[in-house]
DNA sequence: ACGTAAGAGTGTATCCAACG
DNA sequence: CGTTGGATACACTCTTACGT
C-alpha cells in the first residue's frame, strides 16, 4: 500500500471512483427495463406454468412427442426398438443392459457460461424421458437467480424416478454442473454415479473418421437429416441471451433458447435411436453408409460382441465401400474370424485380400506366412508369403514405420529360412 | 524339462474435441 | 476456463507352443 496513505483513504479514492460512474445505486440502474418486462415476460411467448413449491417458485414448460414423430430419418420409437445391451455396448457399461428405457434421463443443460468448476449456473434444465408411448421434454427455467433452489427441488423430485441417463458430452459437462449445483444448494446431488450413456464417444467413433465434426449439430444434419429452423440459436449465445434477459426482462430471445434445448433432448433420443440401431438391425436402417456399417462393426468387435460384428461386417463389405475400406473391413472380418478359432474362413478371406490387385495388403500376407508356419508347417510357402510381403513394404514411402516393418518382415524371413533348411521343408 | 520367441493382451503418456 | 475419454504410439507382461 502506498506510503502516507491509510488503507481507508485507498478505499474513499475507488468508492468515489464508483460513485461517479453510478454505482452508488446499487443494482437499480441494472433493473430491467420496465416496459419491456411488461411487454416480453417470458410466460406469455414460451407456453408453461409457474410451478409453486416449499423452495419458492420456478417456470417449467412441457411438450410430448409421440413414439412415431419423425426426427429427420429416424422416430423417437427407434430406441425402444432395440434390447438394452445395445446402449450398454454403445456406453462401454455393462450395467445398462439391466436397465429399463422408462427410467432414462435425457439430459441437457443451457448454462451462463462454458468454464465448468463452481462458477457456473444452470439456468435451464432439459429432461426427456418415454412415458405413455410417448416422448416427454420438461424444461425448468429459472427467471432469475433466486429460483434456483425451487427449480432444483422440482427436478430432484423428478430425477429421484429415473435410474440412468442420456445425455451429449454431459460426462464432461451436464452432470458435473448439475452435481455442483446441487451441492451449492444443500441437496444431495443425483444421478451423479448413475449408469449414463454418453452419446459424444461413441458418436465420434462412428463417425470422426467421415465427418468434419462430432458436435450435436453437426450429427443432426449429417446423420439424422434434421435441420432446425429460424427460431434456433446457437449454443454459444446462450449464456448472452440470458444475461441480456436477466438485465432488460425481455424474453423473446429466451423463446429461442427454449427451443434450442427442447430439440437438444429430442434430437439426443432420435441419435440414440439410430446409434442403437445401426448396431443392433443395421439392414433396418435406411440408406446407411458403408464406412458406417464398417465404423459400427469395429465398435461391436471392441465391445466384445462378436456376434453382431460379424454381421455387420458382413452387411459393409456387401455395400458401395470405397477399396481401401473394404480391405479394412475384410481383414477385421478375418482376425474376428481367426479369434473364433475359424482358421479356414479367415484364411479364404486373406487369400482374396493378398491377391486382389488394388491390395496392398501386407498384413494379410503376414497372417498367411503365420498360418503355413504354425498351423501347416510349410516353412516354404511361409517363406514365399512373407517375401511377396517384404517386396510389397519396399514400395513403401520411407519412414519410420517402412523400416520397422522391413526389420520384423526380414527377421521372419531369416527364421523361416532357418526352418525351411533345417528339416521341415516344403511339400 | 527347459529356454526361447511370437502373439495377444495391458498399461502409460500425450493429444484432442465437445459442452454454453 | 475444466472435465472427460477416445485415439495413437509405444513398452511391457503373460501365455502358449515349439525346438532342443
Amino acid at each position: 500500500m502506498a506510503k502516507g496513505r491509510s488503507p481507508m483513504t485507498d478505499v474513499e479514492d475507488r468508492l468515489r471512483k464508483l460513485r461517479s460512474l453510478g454505482v452508488h445505486k446499487g443494482t437499480a440502474h441494472l433493473k430491467p427495463a420496465p416496459p419491456a418486462r411488461r411487454r416480453y415476460p417470458v410466460e406469455d411467448l414460451v407456453a408453461g406454468r409457474v410451478v409453486e413449491n416449499e423452495a419458492g417458485a420456478f417456470y417449467l414448460v412441457e411438450e410430448t412427442f409421440p413414439l412415431h414423430h419423425a426426427h429427420g430419418a429416424p422416430t423417437l420409437g427407434d430406441l425402444l426398438a432395440c434390447p438394452c445391451d445395445v446402449p450398454a455396448r454403445l456406453a462401454r457399461d455393462p450395467a445398462i443392459a439391466d436397465m429399463d428405457y422408462r427410467r432414462a434421463a435425457f439430459l441437457d443443460i443451457e448454462t451462463i457460461g462454458l468454464a465448468g468448476g463452481t462458477g457456473t449456473v444452470a439456468f435451464m434444465v432439459g429432461l426427456g424421458f418415454y412415458e405413455d408411448d410417448a416422448l416427454r421434454v420438461e424444461q425448468y427455467f429459472m427467471r432469475d437467480f433466486p429460483e434456483e433452489p425451487a427449480m432444483l427441488t422440482a427436478l430432484a423430485r423428478r430425477l429421484d424416478e429415473m435410474d440412468w441417463l442420456v445425455s451429449f458430452n454431459g460426462r464432461g459437462f451436464d452432470l458435473p454442473i448439475l452435481t455442483t449445483r446441487f451441492i451449492m444448494n444443500r441437496m444431495p446431488p443425483r444421478l451423479a454415479d448413475a449408469p449414463h450413456l454418453d452419446l459424444l464417444f461413441p458418436a465420434r467413433r462412428l463417425w470422426k473418421s467421415r465427418l468434419e465434426s462430432c458436435r450435436l449439430s453437426a450429427l443432426e444434419k449429417a446423420i439424422l437429416g434434421f435441420y432446425r429452423d429460424q427460431a434456433d440459436v446457437p449454443g454459444y449465445l446462450v449464456p448472452q441471451i440470458y444475461f441480456d434477459y436477466l438485465r432488460t426482462g425481455d424474453a423473446r430471445e429466451i423463446a429461442r433458447v427454449f427451443y434450442h434445448n427442447l430439440y437438444d433432448i429430442v434430437s439426443l433420443a432420435a441419435l440414440a435411436g439410430h446409434m442403437c440401431r445401426l448396431l443392433h438391425a443395421p439392414d433396418t436402417a435406411t440408406a446407411v453408409p458403408g464406412e458406417d456399417l464398417l465404423r459400427a462393426a469395429a465398435l461391436l468387435e471392441q465391445a466384445g460382441d462378436a456376434a453382431r460384428a460379424e454381421a455387420a461386417y458382413r452387411r459393409a463389405i456387401a455395400s458401395p465401400l470405397s477399396p481401401e475400406a473394404r480391405e479394412e473391413a475384410l481383414h477385421h472380418l478375418a482376425v474376428l474370424l481367426k479369434r473364433q478359432g475359424r482358421r479356414d474362413e479367415a484364411r479364404e478371406i486373406w487369400r482374396a485380400l493378398a491377391e486382389a490387385r488394388y491390395g496392398a495388403d501386407v498384413a494379410a500376407l503376414v497372417e498367411l506366412a503365420k498360418d503355413c508356419e504354425h498351423r501347416q508347417r510349410d516353412y516354404a510357402a511361409a517363406l514365399a508369403y512373407t517375401e511377396q510381403a517384404l517386396a510389397r513394404v519396399q514400395a513403401w514411402p520411407p519412414g519410420a514405420q517402412k523400416t520397422r516393418a522391413l526389420a520384423e518382415l526380414q527377421r521372419r524371413a531369416e527364421r523361416l529360412r532357418g526352418k525351411a533348411l533345417a528339416g521341415g521343408g516344403a511339400a
